[in-house]
DNA sequence: CATCTTTTGACGGGTACTCGACAAAAGTCA
DNA sequence: TGACTTTTGTCGAGTACCCGTCAAAAGATG
């Protein structure tokens, strides 16, 4: 039993506990919770929360997470935009800035604008560089997490293995985490909605379709770290849609939002491109909302073969397709609860992203979090404050 | 760094070494390695591999993992017949049986023939019963893993939230591990064939198909327990053909063995059943052959979605299809290599299940082995000894 | 306001663990 | 054969850890 046993414990509970409870729950001596509570605190990790009621005595003082211990900074790099955010050690976001940039510009210019805004946000934060605890980044493509190197990525020229973690640590000497955009996206919405979920998996439709998957509460990258690629599978119904891949009928040629904007624009639709197909759904143009709901009964189809397969507890539905309203995972559901079986539907909850499109820049926090307040890194300092 | 580390390190690098070298892996002093490896040979785990080669002094004794110390009973329940064997601890048979036997029967008569078999086999294998250090069971349904009870079997009357580990360990008080029998074959193949393996696709193809998911090197049993059941998803090619659960178009109402005989009979060849379609291509039928290679195609069909999803290092094909010779998975790699992405596919490996039905106890004795082995059991294990 | 109850932090003792030293054992090399 | 080298098991010492005790603190109760 260690010290990290017990925050981890307080951190389980999610709620006030006294020294006797946590003495009872891990079944050790109440002087010896007492020494761990002190280290905890002497940490900040764990404040005093008021006053329990007193049955008699004493009452005892409840002991409870203290989220402003420190704060970690989360970015989103998008193909045309970046998006940074600091946070507190619960998740919730204290400053946030976003930006028009191209991933292409390359490592050097992009990484140049991280290093700028983070002081600005730790500032609007009123929270002092040291306070900095760890970053989370999420990259538009195939990553490697355990370097946090890009692999081969197909728009991001330049990126190629480049040594991320160790650009942005020198200008700041703290944990990097690097991983693939639509991993972080899940790990956000698990984080924010389902943070008991141990089996969810996360879409994101907007210009391209990819997946994030947690299967057994672990973030699943696969062998080569390409795990989530749904946009190249094959939809069910016949379709000689032309895919960026070189093969016909993939979901992306189909359902992504380019397809469905090319697709109404040779019905006769002037819809120039993703962003003015959601303006017009939103608008209530019928011909733009049938074909939303068509891409979602599309994005359904291989749906369902997900859930059969993985059988998660949750999807979760982002990007700039769910972000018109019900329409996109109407079809969704549709589909799915038609075509998957009973067994893997009955529990199962189809939603959108209540996080929009910070959905990247929470992901990418509550990875840092997640690091931060993992066992090894509180051991860790522990240690460091005894010696 | 406790007792179950040093047999870890042994077991992981699987090559003797000498104390010394365990001393600089651990970091631990070589006075308290020797404690430790005393405490494991005391308990049989470890055993002296004669000495190594003097660099001038006395030869160190090498030290390896020894599989004979104890053993496990592992045992294959399927739909119309059984299995068991019992297996040391390095996965090796020492002793089987088979038996044709209905899993409908019940669980009174199908546990009654498996309490019997255990004292035979242990017999064969030389070993007294207290020999035996845990249980492994595949049942052909869903499972509960945590309880080892099956929840709502379709195949299995009788046995709905039937306490199985509490049956057997009345006549054997052992730790007994329960799931799901294509989970079995997915460890039983991934223990014999890919032990480094941390993602990895089983497919089942029989009477019915199912998959086994192993990714981030931990079984996947999803939120129901229902992961891996791909028999239901719809293929790509238009298909009326109708199957059990409702739908139409499904992979087993037209892969699957039964699927497949129909399919044929209608065509005019008398096949009566899965034991016969295979029998026919083994002995170069064509028409059989050209039917198993439509259903490999089919199954690919599926699996190139899988791979793009999962992204696995390996996918291990298995069952009755899988032992037609190469007809079948030649038919599933013509579509998983056109289908999927070259990113995913680039050091994918399609094979077929060696250990053939043996995939089965294989499994549910590395089920076992996996519970014997594992740090906790070594931990309280070696308390038990000094005390 | 005095007494009682309960919590809290500090202290001392006991246990278990880990390390380094040392002598015996087992080969090698001249 | 004798000196040298290296491993092995034992032993004592130091240390870290964990527990129970106790007085002081803080509020409840009459």
């Amino acid at each position: 039993m260690k010290t990290s046993d017990v925050f981890a414990l307080l951190q389980r509970e999610n709620r006030p506990m006294t020294r006797a409870q946590l003495a009872a729950s891990t079944g050790l001596a109440r002087s010896t919770v007492a020494a761990r509570v002190d280290v905890l605190m002497r940490l900040g990790l764990v404040t005093p929360y008021g006053d329990g009621h007193s049955t008699g005595g004493r009452p005892p003082s409840l002991l409870a997470v203290n989220p402003a211990a420190r704060v970690v900074l989360g970015v989103d790099l998008g193909a045309t935009h970046a998006r940074a955010a600091v946070a507190d050690l619960s998740g919730q976001l204290l400053a946030e800035e976003r930006a028009d940039l191209d991933i292409a510009e390359g490592p050097d210019i992009v990484l140049a604008w991280v290093e700028a805004v983070a002081p600005r946000l730790l500032d609007q934060a009123h929270r002092p560089v040291h306070d900095l605890a760890a970053i989370g980044i999420g990259l538009p493509g195939p990553v490697e997490h355990s370097t946090g190197r890009a692999i081969n990525p197909p728009i991001m020229p330049g990126w190629d293995r480049y040594d991320v973690p160790a650009h942005v640590q020198r200008a700041f000497p703290v944990p990097v985490l690097i991983d693939n955009d639509v991993n972080i996206m899940a790990l956000g919405e698990q984080h924010t909605q389902f943070p008991t979920a141990r089996d969810l998996v996360f879409i994101k439709a907007s210009t391209g379709i990819g997946a994030g998957i947690i299967a057994g509460g672990e973030l699943q990258r696969g062998a080569q770290g390409t795990a989530g690629d749904v946009g190249h599978i094959r939809i069910g119904r016949p379709s000689d849609a032309v895919c960026r891949c070189g093969n016909v009928g993939c979901l992306e040629a189909v359902a992504a939002g380019p397809a469905i904007a090319r697709a109404l624009q040779a019905a006769g639709s002037p819809v120039r491109d993703t962003a003015d197909l959601v303006r017009r759904v939103r608008a209530g143009d019928v011909d733009a909302v049938q074909a939303v709901r068509q891409a979602g009964r599309d994005l359904g189809d291989v749906l369902a073969m997900v859930v059969n397969f993985i059988n998660p507890s949750v999807v979760v539905v982002g990007g700039a397709l769910a972000s018109t309203g019900e329409h996109f995972v109407a079809g969704i559901r549709e589909v799915v609860y038609q075509r998957s079986l009973p067994l893997a539907t009955e529990h199962l909850r189809i939603v959108t992203s209540v996080t929009g499109e910070r959905s990247g820049v929470l992901g990418a926090a509550a990875m840092a979090i997640g690091h931060v307040l993992s066992p090894e890194a509180i051991e860790q300092a522990s240690l460091a404050l005894t010696s």
